[in-house]
DNA sequence: AAGCAGGGCAACCGCCACATA
DNA sequence: CTATGTGGCGGTTGCCCTGCT
């Protein structure tokens, strides 16, 4: 059996926000906060989906967005973590005040995957490319080859992990695929632990899920 | 000045995990 | 235990802007 559609297709606008939905939905979620976005649409007086207000409210109307051009900081953060994480993009952007998934991963494929490119490393493995002399490239499973949204291989084989949360059976800690990962950054100390998530409140609360993206993985660069 | 190409970014789509009835 | 609803995520698309010819 089908799943039904997330919302009447036939009666909601696609597209470019104007100002008035923008203003619409910032009212809305001020008075009320976020939650229910199904139901949203529909008491905030807007044709739109409620996936659609979300990830409007989410990726541009959050007050607590930074926006504006990534710091250098910033931009080698996010290499270091995708090195770790692959294209978990929820994950990395929950270690980057002020940001969303969607702008770092639109940021990642226009700037930094050329930035690594012209570097000489390969965006996706974060190893050197071609030439690469670490020949234990033996297939080595890259970060990104992590199935889709199963139990989160951290896959970091130099640190426990302590799952507390997961109902599911947690974060498998398998052997380390991305163990070689470490050599690429000497300088860099990581401490990994699951907490309680350091993100913004509201994102806390509209966190439903235990799994791994709601478990806080804690990445301390030293 | 006009046309074209490429890049950047907002938004959509489809899938998955979890909660609940 | 199963079916269904909802929220969230990552991949992809398509429009718009800018720079180049």
């Amino acid at each position: 059996m089908g799943r039904s559609p997330c919302c009447e297709k036939a009666h909601t606008n696609k597209g470019a926000w104007t100002k008035e939905e923008d203003d619409r939905l910032v009212a809305y979620i001020r008075a009320h906060g976020e939650g229910c976005w199904r139901s949203l649409p529909k008491a905030a007086g807007l044709l739109r989906c409620g996936k659609s207000c979300r990830l409007r409210w989410i990726n541009y109307l959050r007050p607590d967005l930074k926006r504006g051009n990534f710091t250098d900081e910033e931009d080698e953060l996010i290499i270091k973590l995708h090195g770790l994480l692959g294209n978990k993009w929820s994950l990395i952007a929950a270690r980057l005040p002020g940001r969303t998934d969607n702008e770092i991963k639109n940021y990642w494929n226009t700037h930094i995957r050329r930035k690594l490119v012209s570097r000489g490393i390969d965006p996706v493995t974060h190893r050197p490319i071609a030439g690469a002399d670490h020949a234990s490239s033996e297939a080595a499973p890259t970060p990104t080859s992590v199935p889709k949204r199963t139990t989160t291989p951290f896959a970091i084989g130099f640190v426990d992990i302590e799952d507390k949360s997961s109902s599911t059976g947690g974060c498998e800690v398998e052997p380390s695929p991305s163990a070689w990962q470490l050599s690429e950054f000497p300088d860099l100390n990581l401490e990994l632990s699951i907490g309680p998530p350091s993100q913004a409140p509201e994102q806390q609360k509209s966190s439903r899920r235990q799994d791994s993206s709601s478990s806080t993985l804690r990445i301390q660069l030293l």
